[in-house]
DNA sequence: TACGGCCTCACATCATTATGCGACAGCGCC
DNA sequence: GGCGCTGTCGCATAATGATGTGAGGCCGTA
């Protein structure tokens, strides 16, 4: 299942962590470091030029600084992953990256192995923060939300049937539901038989669909 | 000099996993394990008893689930640092938690000692979560604004992933879209394997749940 | 032209689902 | 007490899905 190396390109103006990053991420396997640059002068064409997966960006950097070339990174390569290196977190910063589209947001006292560990994450689909500015996001956050609660259409599935049904809307598989649950897996096949029954499905997915789509969520 | 420890309450309907959690924080110095309760049916009059300072609250419970059971603690104890618990972090779920104000999202299959930091730093003001879920939340957060740079991308799904997708939502079979379509069983696994990579999942009940709840029909 | 993305197809292997046939215990009901 | 329904569990088999590896053609763009 191994791809290409990830592509990690830097831009750090402080000469000295560009130098150590570039000698962490130049020797970890899996990684190819295409680029360690000082500054975000060139960003637009350094991307296309490099290729980057995954782009480490300082934010405090003289002339362009890390959210402008954040910026100008998601407008033209959306798909780049951008996370973001910063010795504060303080929140002005970490709104203004998060709204340019940063997809992590780390301290630069992150050791190294964290930092490694950041890098696959992202390339998962992840977004590496540490919880501090994590809990900063979430306090960005809208509070006022419409809740929408309805507990009608029993659609004559018993009450257990219904909650097993949630779980297979989750993603849940057979295994996870026993689990989860506390109950065999045939016991779990057992009653997926007769949710099929009762909703006239042949299969999850049909089964997942109309629950979804009749609201038995 | 010794503050108090931290007073935790777990809500969690899998009487095993409510155990495990018990035997964990129990015998972890530091922590109190104030309940451990199988439902919310009673969590207004749970929290103002049991003063817990962090609430451990499984997503998916019977009854009342989880998401309301976090906004009734909120609404009245809002100081109370509540972490949610699930095994899927499908987007609905996450948005609508971080909406109700959930102070941390993790995956049960979190290592209990991640777990027990996570509780630390509950208590130290950050927002544990895992960095998938993270970036779930990243991407709750409006887009690049000035440019119009962006034409709304269906998750970067190709024309003919999409169409495969939407077949899936109808239930259909690999066979009945190949055979609709009038292509290989292979290519439709093909197509599909790309879909479930784009879309970082890994069942098709996972492929359906999530095209329908972010509207990519 | 070379490269990358998309669509197509094949083959292989392991894991999971779908389905049928039973079975037993608890509960509410007449 | 019998009856029906729900929830639990077992076994067996066939069908389907998940995943890896590899490959050729088409097309647009660098």
């Amino acid at each position: 299942m191994e791809t290409a190396d990830t592509r990690v390109l830097i831009y750090e103006d402080n000469p000295d962590l560009r130098l150590s990053l570039s000698h962490l991420l130049g020797g970890t396997p899996g990684l190819e470091l295409v680029g360690a640059l000082g500054n975000c002068q060139q960003v637009e064409t350094d991307i296309p030029r490099l290729k980057p997966d995954v782009v480490l960006m300082d934010i405090d950097m003289p002339g362009i600084n890390g959210i402008e070339g954040l910026k100008r990174i998601k407008a033209n390569s959306p798909k780049v992953s951008v996370v973001m290196l910063t010795v504060f977190e303080d929140n002005d910063r970490v709104f203004q990256a998060v709204c340019a589209g940063a997809d992590g947001y780390l301290l630069k006292k992150t050791p190294p192995a964290k930092l490694l560990d950041a890098i696959g994450e992202v390339r998962a689909g992840g977004a590496p923060m540490t919880p501090a500015i994590a809990r900063q996001v979430l306090r960005l956050f809208p509070k006022p939300v419409a809740p929408r609660q309805q507990e009608d259409s029993p659609a004559n599935l018993s009450a257990r049937e219904q909650e097993i049904l949630g779980l297979l809307v989750e993603g849940y598989s057979y295994k996870m539901i026993a689990h989860d649950r506390g109950i065999s897996l045939d016991t779990v096949r057992s009653h997926i038989k007769k949710i099929y029954e009762k909703l006239h499905v042949r299969s999850m997915t049909e089964a997942v669909s109309k629950a979804l789509r009749q609201g038995l969520t």
